[in-house]
DNA sequence: ATGAAAGCGCTAACAT
DNA sequence: ATGTTAGCGCTTTCAT
């Protein structure tokens, strides 16, 4: 690897100082339209390009967005559809600023493993930090990004972290809307199917679940809640373990799985159909979609949108042009299912590894 | 933004050097086992973390990989299913080393933009660069990023760089065995659909092509040559011209879109059926993928397996257990229809944007 | 408008 | 086994 120009070697060339030769690389005022286009000529035919992390260690930032998860890679539920939506809201957003994106895989917390998913933060590679995936319960890498004081956004909220800088959507009032939804319609025993079992996320669906029992004075029963996690179990044997529950009448489905075949297979092994005779209610990521048109209803939750906004609010954080934390919690929505177009499955990562 | 940490604050709290501290927090010899966890316990005490960019400056490496692409994102062929695919291959094979993972979104080559998606390796953020994506006749960049003597792979090859660093597929020979496949079952006016005009790949298909004529003496006749450009044209309108072609008897569809509604679609339009009477080759990324189960044979490139088989070879290279360049060309495979499972028409990057 | 000097935080090279 | 020195390439600060 041959040693490379610096910034020395063109204000040698130009005959000017390494100073001058930084304003013209940086654009900055302070050099006469002459001297800059005579320097500027030079630093291409050079092919002189400043060294990032000189730059960096410098000026104190870094011109990366990082992009860290805060649950192993192989439990986050990152699909191939909105990882290609990151990207092109990501670069949509930073692009102009010529960003660069930067993910961090590092092998998850082993006994030794002192690093966590904020590495990218305290190594100061990161001005603009963004949180994807759910987090765990008691976390303490938020707080302290939080604490770092650059722009980042967490999409999943915490507890504990109400001043947090947060864009996601309202999983407790979900789970509460949902069973509500059931129990109105005269339901009394209720399965839920979670997911993010040790997450916030989980939590908060918990919560909304009990708040809505409650409202009917019926006493939580641990054996209507199961989770899903992928990887560790299959979707369709934790449904069938649900729907062979005795006396249960109605489902609230709020894995986000959006696999209908696993679902139409669990019910068939559980010898149940689902229907006017025994009600469910599934959740999904996609507005107007129906994971299962038998479903009597679909919650909609739109982590997507809430993500899309943060996002843009990260940006003008990011860029001084407002104030940070970003505060922004979306309501799902409730929709039967006429209307409605399928979704397929979506491809996770956690398939793949 | 609080003043962080330094070695050197590490170091005075344990009166010792900043040699001695950076030698722990980098597991290096020459530390006795008891000053090592003494340090080591008041580096975590401190909560310190090394300055990546410090770091890169002085010890010449950034433990980046670099992900980058020749053409403007708008038009890379980027599917959620290959991103996706890639993520879990590069933290499979990287991630043992802690790496980052950084992605370039510089904005597209203005006027007065002299970046170029080498950027990352000039200003020296990526230890190892991956280029994924098809390369633009005569790019430059390339060769100088192989000629900067890192480790680095092209998912695209490159007229004129035989000794470049690539895993990719041969689609000269792709089209070639397409094309003589229709030849020899007697049709003698073959259209073929192209894909990525003014790239390489482009022209190797158009090799291919012409290649297989002029093994019957055809002239070759370029208004059965028809390119795709996602965003510029559509699929249906581009087939549809093509097969309005007079005379015309087969057709090579070399634009992977896999869409098989926008064909069948096509033909409607143009009163033309796939099958027997007239015949199609179809190509495909995945293997024992129908596009269309009309098709008279598939074609299938295997992208992915290149790219899996660089990947891992450009970690050994990266690693230092191995020399590089990498060079991998896979071939194509003609396979009949019959045991094929339909694919469905993936989400691609330019669909989003 | 330009230059000189200092120093960002770290590690290679060389002492001890 | 540990310390000292120097310097990576850049930009800030201050001078001119």
């Amino acid at each position: 690897m041959k040693r490379r120009n610096t910034i020395y070697d063109i204000a040698r060339e130009a005959g000017v100082s390494a100073k001058t030769v930084s304003k013209v690389v940086n654009n900055k005022a302070g050099v006469s339209a002459e001297t800059r286009l005579r320097i500027q000529s030079i630093v291409i035919a050079m092919g002189y390009h400043p060294h990032h992390g000189a730059r960096t260690l410098r000026s104190r930032h870094s011109n990366c967005v990082g992009v860290t998860m805060a649950p192993p890679l192989e439990t986050v539920p990152l699909s191939g559809d909105f990882l290609l939506w990151l990207f092109a809201k990501l670069s949509e957003v930073f692009s102009v600023q010529g960003a660069y994106l930067a993910f961090d895989m590092t092998p998850r917390p082993g006994e030794e493993n002192t690093d966590d998913y904020g590495r990218g933060v305290w190594e100061q590679l990161y001005d603009v930090c963004l949180v994807v995936g759910p987090l765990p319960l008691g976390d303490t890498v938020l707080p302290r990004i939080h604490a770092a004081g650059i722009p980042y956004l967490s999409l999943g909220r915490l507890d504990g972290l109400d001043e947090g800088s947060t864009a996601s959507v309202d999983f407790r009032e979900g789970a509460y809307k949902s069973t509500r939804f059931l129990l109105d319609r005269g339901h009394r025993r209720i399965a839920f199917l979670s997911a993010f079992e040790g997450y916030q996320s989980g939590l908060d669906r918990i919560r909304g679940y009990e708040q809505a029992l409650r409202d009917f004075d019926i006493p939580l029963d641990d054996t209507l809640i199961h989770y899903f996690n992928p990887g560790r179990s299959s979707l369709v044997d934790v449904v069938v373990s649900l729907l062979e529950q005795p006396g249960v009448t109605g489902l609230v489905d709020s894995s986000v799985s959006e696999d209908s075949s696993a679902l139409r297979q669990a019910a068939t092994r559980a010898g149940r159909t689902f229907g006017p005779e025994f009600e469910t209610v599934i959740w999904t990521y996609m507005k107007d979609a129906a994971v299962l048109s038998e479903a009597t209803a679909h919650l909609w939750v739109p982590v997507r949108e809430a993500a899309m906004e943060g996002i843009e609010a990260l940006a003008r954080w990011a860029s001084g042009d407002e104030e940070g934390p970003v505060h922004i919690q979306h309501k799902t929505i409730l929709t039967d299912v006429e209307h409605h177009f399928a979704v397929r499955k979506p491809k996770r990562l956690y398939d793949l590894l």
